[in-house]
DNA sequence: ACCCAGGGCGTTG
DNA sequence: CAACGCCATGGG
């Protein structure tokens, strides 16, 4: 057993396996059939767009990017950020966000000939590491492209993953961001509908809930359900 | 007049 | 390497 390996920490552990609480979670919001966006492209401008700023104002920066036809990595590299910008100041940071977006379409560009779908079906390994040199791009939005994007079986942690998880005592707060990830993925199947649902359903729970004056209670279906256990 | 939202980066000590 | 400031909108 490695679980003396870890000092404190393990002894706490195990105590609802990840899949319940995906379970749970499901019969109270249903299934979410996540990310909300029409395109491949769509979803992919909307990780970056979505970056710390609450998904209406995102969506709206996308709605004002579709009606002048820039919904698109070869439009956008065509345009300049500064008349990126103003269309996208809704989603927050606008003008950081604009020059994001000006990176990501360079890099298909440079690295990928233009062709969205080569850059999806590229090695995972090399995907990952091509998005994360590009200025803008952590893990969070990162993952989010080749999860929901490039249908890959990764799991995103964000920031309600570790508000969450780590109140039900199953992750420390402090754990990096792959420390987190491992956990999720050391313990459930790689299985592309459950990731992508398990983390839709996570934000949906998180968006409701961690206000202060909701300290993860009441009318969170999750933790009646980890009580009466 | 607050508070905060589906981050990420650069700068400090 | 942690902590913090910065970016700088819109709804509650």
């Amino acid at each position: 057993m490695k679980a003396e390996k870890d000092p404190g920490w393990a002894q706490t552990e195990p105590q609802i396996p990840l899949y319940e609480i995906y379970q749970a979670l499901r019969r109270a919001f249903g299934h979410q059939h996540w990310w909300p966006a029409e395109t491949a492209e769509e979803v992919i401008v909307g990780a970056v767009l979505a970056q710390n700023v609450a998904w209406e104002n995102a969506s709206r920066a996308i709605r004002a990017l579709k009606e002048k036809q820039l919904l698109s990595l070869a439009a956008l590299h065509e345009t300049d950020a500064t008349v990126i910008a103003p269309l996208i100041r809704p989603s927050r940071f606008y003008n950081q966000k604009a020059q994001r977006l000006k990176n990501l379409s360079d890099l298909l560009m440079d690295r990928f000939q233009g062709s969205l779908e080569a850059m999806l079906a590229a090695d995972l390994s090399l995907l990952r590491k091509e998005l994360m040199n590009l200025s803008g791009f952590g893990n969070e939005t990162v993952d989010s492209i080749l999860l929901y994007a490039a249908q890959k079986p990764v799991f995103v942690i964000d920031a309600y993953t570790r508000r969450i998880f780590s109140r039900l005592a199953l992750i420390p707060p402090d754990w990096s961001y792959r420390a987190c990830q491992q956990y999720f993925m050391d313990r459930l199947p790689a299985d592309l509908d459950l990731y992508q649902d398990f983390h839709a359903q996570i934000v949906c729970l998180g968006s409701r809930i961690c206000k202060k004056k909701n300290p993860l209670c009441s009318y969170c279906p999750l933790i009646r359900w980890c009580k009466k256990k």
